[in-house]
DNA sequence: GGGATTAAGGTCAGGGAAGGTCAAAAGCGG
DNA sequence: CCGCTTTTGACCTTCCCTGACCTTAATCCC
């Protein structure tokens, strides 16, 4: 088992979310640089691929003075099985029709209401008529926003 | 949670806006610096950058002796007309910044839920973190996205 | 009445403190 | 050697806060 910098971090801010119960956590880039003696955007690296939605994590950063980075560890249930599987897939892009399905079940599921799925509806609405857009972009921007609705219910 | 000095001002400010009832607070701004151990022009940034028109509220302030700082809530009934003037103005196109805090300035004005507010708050970050889009093209999609959810909300 | 004084508030540039991004270099297993 | 992961470094953006300097209004006092 090759023990990297980057699997150290990740075991400490792991054990840190862990003691602070909650599922929640607030930490300093610099700091975490500073005590693993390695450049700040390794954290960022840290972050990137090891606390990602389909791990059931929730990653929110605030800049400038008194900034930090929250990260958040969603509970565990059959939904967000699901939610993250298909996390996961819709990265790989979808279709209008696809989004719309997905949407449907959704709010068939009761994982959202009635006015939450027109809302999201209206904005792959939106996305569609898009000029500028040849369909292969389109279905990767589709992926990407079914990605982070997807996260927010998650959350 | 990142608590600087500028929330703490916002937060104070929202707090007496609450108690005085009916939206309307006057403050001076040399009280507000006194109390808070800071430079007057301190006040300005936070009222610059929180009590913004676009979060429903407006500043009006009067200089010279006896001058102050008159905090005002958009009242109910102007939300409407404000919500079709949006809609006319997003199809010019809407920056990030923009797109978020009219979303804010709707779960302020309690159009939307607190779930919902985070829903679109997501998409427009997914749009934001696309390639394949220039910074024109984007802003003109935002503003489409924006007049599909408007539409909705007025529904 | 009119200038001087005083008491507000406004603007702007800049420094410092976060965090973000991206590409290139370094390691490492096969 | 090749390809993937890790790690770094240079550069960027955002946010907070202050200080120097400016504008406006009321008041004082002749």
């Amino acid at each position: 088992m090759p023990f990297t910098l980057a699997d150290a971090i990740e075991a400490y801010i792991l054990s840190r979310l862990d003691e602070a119960g909650r599922g929640i956590l607030e930490v300093r880039r610099r700091e975490l640089a500073d005590r693993f003696r390695c450049a700040p955007s390794q954290i960022n690296y840290v972050l990137a691929t090891r606390f990602t939605p389909e791990r059931g994590f929730v990653v929110r950063s605030r800049r400038g003075g008194g900034g930090g980075i929250l990260i958040t560890l969603l509970a565990y249930d059959e939904v967000a099985d699901v939610l993250r599987r298909l996390h996961r897939q819709a990265g790989r892009g979808l279709t209008q029709a696809q989004a719309f399905d997905l949407v449907r079940f959704f709010h068939e599921q009761e994982i959202v209401t009635d006015r939450e799925a027109r809302l999201v509806q209206a904005v792959f609405g939106a996305l569609s008529s898009s000029p500028a857009l040849d369909s292969d972009d389109l279905s990767g921007l589709r992926g990407r926003v079914m990605q982070s609705l997807l996260a927010v219910l998650m959350s």
